[in-house]
DNA sequence: CGCGTTAATCTGGTATACAATATCCCAGTC
DNA sequence: GACTGGGATATTGTATACCAGATTAACGCG
């Protein structure tokens, strides 16, 4: 809906906010995999480098941790995470869990009007654009579809949930399936859960839901490498 | 060749950790809607309490601000949190889409004796306490029940979530229902949730297992008044 | 006597200084 | 020449000092 404009973070938001929000996407634009060894990160040098002290680099830092982006390491420093192909798994079976029962609340509370926009912008997608789309484009429309679901649910705490497991998948996106199978198989599930919501069935829309992420953990689990 | 290996020693656990276990311990155990104004968490207080700086406190307290305990409020104090009615079905709603997901995992990877293990250990109470039983060696059961539930689903991540919104429930359990037809109700769903996870089918029992938590929300949505 | 404004104090946010410990390199010895 | 031990260095963990903003109380004016 709204684009982020990182000028709006400047004003009335605590240095450490502004520290977070920078480390975060440093983590997250640098590619984990590419190297061998663990990057590590240096508080002096990253207090140095945005002109603030080590105090709020340190908190950001811890809260990153806590996101289970870095680990610090007692009187070692802090490390970027590098997931492991099971941890991906259960990141995913977490997000099937979650954006399955956002779909089922959506059922109950989903306006008519907002389920009609779910489908004219995903059919708009799939009449217009299915042959000339490259995959990055739908990769985008796909990852909004599923935010959409999760919105539709109408729990904050839901989406703030989500938005944390999505962070942690940002750079495994990166590296994302370009397969065009599996893209035909999703189109056709995003139409069922579509179905699903509008005809108001919940086990139906959460069962639909789980067993679309539940196929990409195993597409994960049984073809992705790259992880240890 | 046999070098000594010696056991990781538990001592240096980091002051931080033990500044946050205690003050975690500190706010769980007050009774939040005891008083009408918020209680106020005063860092140099605190701070002197334990006998340490103010930095590890501050550290403990920004955790507890991203786990929802606290909310830091800039240049006005940390004040402990106290849920909405609303949150506290948000809580539920998330609950019950994790536990869901560990239900539908476990009929997958739970061994034959983990689960035989669950129903000897709850019909075991069933049988013989039932009668004798007091509420609160019930609530007891039911806890550990959803938390074999969870556990057998074998995903770290899936515990951990858990976990930490079971730290916000544990102050809602202390006013917890004593409402006996409730309690009856939820025997018998667990009955049910056994006989589905050794008859291995995935979709029943997480139908089952998220049946039973939005039960739990619809109740505390009526008639649990003292929230605001 | 009451209300508004200002100043003082209190509290949280940030920076910096100090202490403890892990790593790395060099030297000495086997 | 290689391995071990000790010391120097660098980096994290903790404490303290300083700064900014907010709240409250007191004083003055209406």
């Amino acid at each position: 809906m709204s684009a982020v404009q990182v000028e709006s973070l400047k004003i009335e938001s605590g240095l450490k906010d502004r520290v977070y929000d920078a480390l975060k996407n440093a983590i997250v634009q640098m590619d984990i995999y590419a190297t061998e060894e663990l990057p590590k990160l240096d508080e002096r040098q990253m207090a140095e480098q945005l002109g603030v002290s080590r105090t709020p680099v340190r908190e950001a830092l811890a809260r990153l941790e806590h996101e289970g982006l870095v680990r610090m390491v007692p009187r070692r420093g802090a490390f970027v995470v590098r997931k492991s192909k099971r941890e991906i798994v259960e990141i995913i079976h977490v997000w099937a869990g979650l954006e399955g029962m956002a779909a089922r609340l959506a059922t109950q509370l989903a306006s008519n009007e907002e389920l009609a926009a779910l489908r004219s912008e995903f059919v708009t997608f799939d009449s217009t654009d299915k042959a000339s789309a490259n995959i990055d484009e739908y990769s985008q429309q796909n990852i909004r579809f599923h935010q959409s679901i999760v919105e539709l649910g109408q729990s904050e705490l839901l989406k703030s949930m989500m938005d944390r497991l999505f962070i942690q998948m940002q750079f495994i996106r990166r590296h994302s399936v370009r397969d065009a199978d599996r893209t035909a198989r999703s189109v056709s599930d995003h139409i069922l859960i579509i179905d699903a919501l509008e005809a108001r069935l919940p086990e139906r829309a959460h069962e639909l839901v789980v067993g679309h992420a539940l196929s990409l953990a195993e597409h994960v689990n049984e073809h992705i490498d790259y992880l240890k």
